[in-house]
DNA sequence: AGCCTTCAGATTGTATACAATATCCAGCAA
DNA sequence: TTGCTGGATATTGTATACAATCTGAAGGCT
């Protein structure tokens, strides 16, 4: 009813946040402003404050004067984020597993029987669903700067899957999902941790590999 | 000789984001941009683009259309923050351990040093000190991604300690930041988590006692 | 050749103009 | 009084103009 009109700016950080992690961009493309003013249609103030929000979330990075490029993620920050997010991930669980509300318990199911009924072969839904799962269970964990470290820690994994080209789920990932919600519904905190930090460590591991680097 | 001339949006940020922890602003104090053009002697660009990024910092909130107030940072926030703050220095501290390089050594050394000759009454350099003893373990965690959530984190946390008031050190704190950097220099991973996660948490409790007799 | 200088074109940083909303208060009606 | 309506005022969102800086290549010097 009083739906406010969306912001240009917000449009413009959503594309080009897409556009990124889809690959529209190379990795160390350059961004002209000018060059983006003409391929949305829009003025350079909101597209310069949507790049600078994606500077801080780290998929852009630029240095004053000379404009902005897609951030290139070496190997070693790629397994950088992963160990951060373990611990991060297990803590989200772990909260979760002793705060979340009976409505938290809803939406956890929910959404994780979606992503179990999701095509196997639809890697961008099985991605949304898996990321909304993820988030859920940030959300579960009623702590809102966990909420938001976990949202920024989120994007840099992304911009790492994709550059790495790791689409694909581990053939384990159902099993520890469900592993993840019950015990979370159970409220067992140390399991919920460690189940969620074997899960990104799972991962972790196969794009490690894919990337030719040894895991720690 | 290369030195690149300061950015305006820069010396707002700065200047707006020590204001913020300075008490200069009253919580959900309104900040309006034309207001902040006359008392700073710029334009709204500059304003604009550092008001953007003092959103995202979480220093600030504001809803599309209307404008920004400064975070009022509720003692359940609080409480979040210090939970995460936890896992996350912790964590820093066992990277460190194991990270952590001769040069890295050196600066925990010489910063930890500067803060114990530091005076007891000059709470600003103890402040500051204090947070460069933590961002040189961050950083010798030789982790970008931590080091950006870290550093995210802290400036919530510098919110809060504002807010909550809470000027003065704990009388163990010197001790812990002792046994912390023994830890570390130690390479012992578990003893600098625990270490460092124990001091956290001393602090924490300081805040909270402190938040039950004061309305925020 | 190799390196520096210089300058034109392109690009970003900042200021300002204009458009779209939101805020607030006077006036009125129930 | 209380609550609504309308419109003047103030504020934010976007576009554009202008200034400062960077880039890159042509031309001169050693």
């Amino acid at each position: 009813m009083f739906t406010r009109p969306t912001l240009i700016r917000e449009s413009v950080y959503d594309h080009l946040r897409d556009a990124i992690l889809n690959g529209e961009f190379q990795p160390a493309e350059r961004l002209g402003e000018v060059e983006l003013t003409e391929r949305l249609g829009v003025s350079r103030t909101p597209i310069r404050e949507a790049i600078g929000r994606l500077t801080q979330d780290g998929l852009l990075e630029g240095t004053p004067g000379r404009g902005v490029r897609v951030r290139v993620v070496s190997a070693v920050e790629a397994q950088s984020a992963y160990v951060v997010r373990e611990t991060l991930d297990g803590l989200a669980a772990a909260l979760a597993a002793s705060a979340h509300t009976d409505a938290d318990a809803g939406a956890l199911e929910a959404t994780l029987s979606e992503l179990e009924a999701a095509s196997s072969e639809d890697y961008r839904e099985q991605t949304r669903l898996d990321l909304a799962f993820h988030r859920r269970i940030a959300q579960a964990a009623h702590n809102l700067p966990l909420l938001d470290l976990a949202r920024d820690l989120e994007q840099r994994i992304a911009l790492v899957k994709h550059q790495t080209r790791i689409y694909n789920s581990h053939p384990q990932t159902a099993a520890q999902h469900r592993a993840i919600l019950k015990a979370v519904l159970a409220r067992d905190q140390e399991a919920a941790r460690r189940t969620a930090a074997l899960h990104v460590r799972t991962f972790a591991a196969l794009v490690m590999e894919n990337l030719g680097v040894q895991s720690v």
